[in-house]
DNA sequence: AAAATTGACATTTTT
DNA sequence: TGTCAATTTT
């Protein structure tokens, strides 16, 4: 039996015995959220309940899967048998089994966006949209508008009239987009990431026996990150639970950072409205900071135009003051940060530190660094692995395999052939679908590469429970032709094949494979995490992980926040939130980069930028700020620190961070520290340049 | 109709 | 940085 009074706090225990009912936890940063979901589950097995019964909604796979690991731990036997995922691979499950209830007979294809994108190019070309016009909007931001207008469920005209004022010419072409962008996914039995939600909606809906039995297997729901679902996604969950009411919802308003996504703050807002008689509990003891990093959080969350009032407190009430950096370029940041995370690599292994960025290509300067120095890292975030053209290419060739047709793939799979381009790949395709063999084979006579790719077809034929095999042949007929087109990169990309091959290998059936491999961004190599590489990541990415060590870069003007959020206070809020969700990982140590200038690709040169204005905002200085001079590095004292005045003699280690190799020479310009430090630097001069900062010298 | 070439351009975040 | 669309050549 597990001691869950011994290993949870009063809340926690509330959250994980309140087993009956609807139950909102607010869980603030590191205040052990998933411990308290891994307990919950366990003690509901424990309680008798059958994994089969519960339903685990998370906000990607990899966190679902954790947490099943350890609450199997916890219980010594495997829970595999609880279903645990996303929304989308949930409702992909559920349309997947009740397809022909939906009048899909053949089954459908899942959507990536560049799937997307090759259908909008399609119908703009059919419309003769926008030729010639260079300000009509690329087909990805149309894209980007018919998906935010549907999850935010507002019509797209009055989301571009608030959005993307400048597109108000465009809005009735973009309508008959929309419109035919509809029909063809219908036509085709084609369903984007926004189908699967509300398909399932309507599923759930218009088929009492389907949501019968949705109701009849999943009698207990958790569902967590709930801040940051959206109104189909709040309504699905309410409509599995309104039965029996067993649902837990669990989130943080503080860390909503999609609302870009049509995520709404207002469903865990609006949940006790929606579940009367709901228990709340709030977990407000964080486990993971310590203070003076929770401090600098706190800070950051007192700027909020919206207030959503929380006091996080922490019981490591020592550790050292957040830094501040300020190297002279974004190429000089690299070089600052390589060197931090040598220094740090003395004291925790690679994979337990961070660098954290608004936007994928911030790290670009630091990666260049990372490899001249040959240090490994793994980047998360960007650009999708299934998205990257080789990969791409393969999944299509894969998608031709399976026997329901696919104009999509065909287009894609037969472009790659000599000799063969758009207007033939439709017109071959055509061929198929009507069942025009001839057609086929006489065009295989004329052309030996279609010939070749017909009969890797056939032999795979009926294979589609082996997609390995699959997979694999499909490689070795590609290799040719990416050694044709992708000659610069070769090892690269074969690398990502082999990636692909160990991915595929974890997988019995075809369709499920690839719905996955459109479904799951997270890391290529499954859930485990490498060993030996350090973690560069988005913020989006990093949310729900942390790291002892963190640094974030990039905090200046323009790039965080992001330039496209400064109009929107609303945006703005979400910018703020994203920063807090980004210090809000470091447990020990937290370091913020704010580079004086970055490179411009038009100019070529390097251009001034000004601090980002959340770190302006920040009243009394949280942290202790270096300043790089532009003769060279700075050295700082090594037997410098900081003392606690409330601790009386005993020394906060602060020398940790003065000691290293990037400040060479010269003056030191920090921060003077908040009223209950007092600083220490023996044998160095120190003068007060005004009440808010110090020199050393 | 396909392939090669040029020229412009625009860059958040993710299921 | 590479991506995307328009243009020219095969």
């Amino acid at each position: 039996m597990i001691n869950y009074e011994k290993s949870l706090n009063p809340a926690q225990l509330e959250a994980v015995t309140a087993t009956q009912g609807p139950v909102l936890v607010i869980a603030g940063a590191g205040s052990g959220k998933t411990r308290t979901i891994v307990y919950r589950l366990a003690y509901l097995v424990e309680k008798g309940i059958v994994p089969e019964n519960i339903l685990l909604l998370t906000f990607t796979r990899k966190a679902a899967n954790q947490m099943l690991f350890r609450a199997g731990r916890l219980l010594e036997r495997e829970l595999g048998s609880v279903s645990g995922g996303t929304f989308h691979g949930f409702c992909f499950l559920l349309l997947r089994k009740f397809a022909s209830v939906l009048g899909f007979n053949n089954g459908f294809q899942i959507l990536d966006s560049g799937d997307c994108e090759d259908i909008i190019r399609d119908i703009r070309a059919e419309f003769k949209l926008g030729r010639g016009d260079r300000s009509f909007p690329r087909n990805r931001t149309i894209l980007s508008f018919i998906s935010k207008a549907r999850n935010k469920e507002i019509p797209l005209e009055i989301l571009i009239e608030k959005e993307a004022f400048h597109l108000g010419e465009y809005i009735q072409d973009i309508k008959r987009v929309e419109n035919r962008y509809t029909i063809e996914k219908q036509r085709l039995c084609l369903l984007d990431y926004d189908d699967l939600l509300f398909f399932t909606e309507r599923l759930l809906e218009e088929h009492g026996e389907v949501l019968d039995f949705v109701r009849a297997v999943y009698k207990y729901i958790m569902v967590d990150e709930y801040q940051d679902t959206n109104l189909v996604q709040a309504r699905l969950a309410s409509l599995m639970a309104s039965q029996n009411g067993n649902i837990m919802v669990v989130g943080d308003d503080a860390q909503s950072i999609y609302g870009f996504r049509g995520a709404d703050v207002g469903n865990i807002l609006d949940f006790p409205n929606l579940f009367p008689g709901v228990k709340i509990v709030r977990l407000e003891e964080n486990f993971r900071s310590t203070q003076p990093i929770l401090d600098l959080t706190n800070n950051i969350l007192a700027h909020m135009e919206k207030k959503f009032e929380k006091a996080l407190f922490s019981s490591r009430k020592d550790g050292n003051l957040p830094e501040l950096i300020r190297p002279v370029s974004d190429m000089s940041q690299a070089r600052a940060v390589l060197s931090r995370i040598v220094e740090l690599s003395g004291k925790y292994p690679l994979h337990e530190i961070a660098v954290l960025f608004r936007a994928g290509y911030h790290s670009y300067p630091l990666e260049v660094e990372l490899n001249k120095a040959s240090v490994p890292y793994q980047k998360f975030g960007g650009i999708k692995f299934s998205e990257a053209a080789h990969i791409k290419d393969v999944l299509c060739l894969t998608r031709m395999v399976g026997g329901s047709p696919d104009l999509l793939a065909w287009k894609r799979g037969l472009g790659l052939l000599p000799g063969v381009g758009p207007k033939t790949a439709e017109r071959l395709y055509k061929a198929y679908e009507q069942g025009q063999h001839e057609d086929l084979l006489k065009f295989a006579r004329k052309n030996k590469w279609f010939a070749e790719l017909r009969e890797l077809l056939t032999d795979l034929a009926g294979l589609e429970n082996e997609p390995s095999r699959v997979v694999s042949s499909i490689i070795e007929f590609y290799k040719p032709y990416l050694e044709k087109q992708h000659a610069e990169d070769l090892p690269k990309r074969l690398a990502g094949l082999d990636q692909l091959q160990q991915i595929v290998a974890g997988y019995n059936n075809l369709d499920v494979f690839l719905a996955d491999m459109v479904l799951e961004n997270s890391d290529p190599l499954g859930f485990a995490a490498r060993e030996d590489a350090l973690v560069l990541s988005t913020i989006h990415s990093a949310k729900g992980l942390e790291w002892p060590a963190v640094m974030v870069i990039d905090l200046v003007e323009d790039r965080f926040p992001s330039r496209h959020s400064m109009q929107d206070p609303g945006e703005m809020d979400e910018e703020r939130r994203l920063l807090y969700v980004a210090c809000t990982r470091a447990k020990d140590y937290l370091g913020l980069f704010v580079p004086s200038s970055v490179y411009h690709r038009g100019s070529g040169f390097n251009q001034p930028v000004s601090e980002s204005p959340f770190i302006s905002e920040l009243s009394t200085p949280s942290f202790c700020e270096f300043r790089e001079n532009h003769l060279g590095m700075l050295k700082t004292p090594q037997s410098a620190s900081f003392v606690r005045k409330d601790l009386g003699q005993s020394a906060v280690p602060a020398s940790a961070y003065c000691k290293h190799k990037i400040f060479g020479r010269g003056k030191i310009v920090m921060a003077m520290p908040p009223n209950k430090y007092k600083v220490n630097f023996p044998g160095f001069g120190l003068k007060v340049i005004n009440s808010d900062y110090l020199e050393i010298e």
